[in-house]
DNA sequence: CCGGTAGTTGTCATGTAAGGCAACCGCAAT
DNA sequence: ATTGCGGTTGCCTTACATGACAACTACCGG
């Protein structure tokens, strides 16, 4: 697996959760104090997040981190 | 859960799985393409490291990501 | 047609991770 | 006492994530 698809696999799951939850990227970025622009490049696997971005996003999920990957 | 904590608690889990392997941060850093003073700030929760390096390391362990959390 | 919503993309400033080099601390073992 | 190893810390440069704001597309509602 390279990374450019670790990355945009990480990004999927971020947004397949997300959809369950059934709320939109701005909503989850805001509950993470971010942008929706942000949230937007995360799920399409443009930025390579650091991991307390990634458990902002957990949390706001109210998800295990071992449920990104 | 702190995101101080949530880092230092990584770092742990990283430590033991090195541990277990039985090689140096060294030998673990040399792996991953990096220092082992990176290594030892990431082992003691100093740094928070991207996704990719997390990845790296993980591959370096031949171990799954689920296996950090 | 025009408003709002969802998502994408460009650009910017600031902070900090990545990567590297060197010096240092404990602690073996000789 | 000194050589070596594992680990820590300080400092530096460069690259890039974060966070923000705006502009844009596309779709759907009235």
């Amino acid at each position: 697996m390279t990374e450019h698809e670790f990355l945009a696999g990480l990004g999927a799951r971020i947004k397949e959760l997300r959809i369950k939850k059934n709320i939109s990227q701005k909503d989850l970025a805001m509950e993470c104090n971010f942008e929706k622009a942000s949230m937007s490049r995360i799920e399409s696997g443009k930025t390579n997040i650091t991991i307390l971005t990634l458990y902002k996003i957990m949390s706001a999920l109210n998800a295990d981190v071992k449920d990104f990957f």
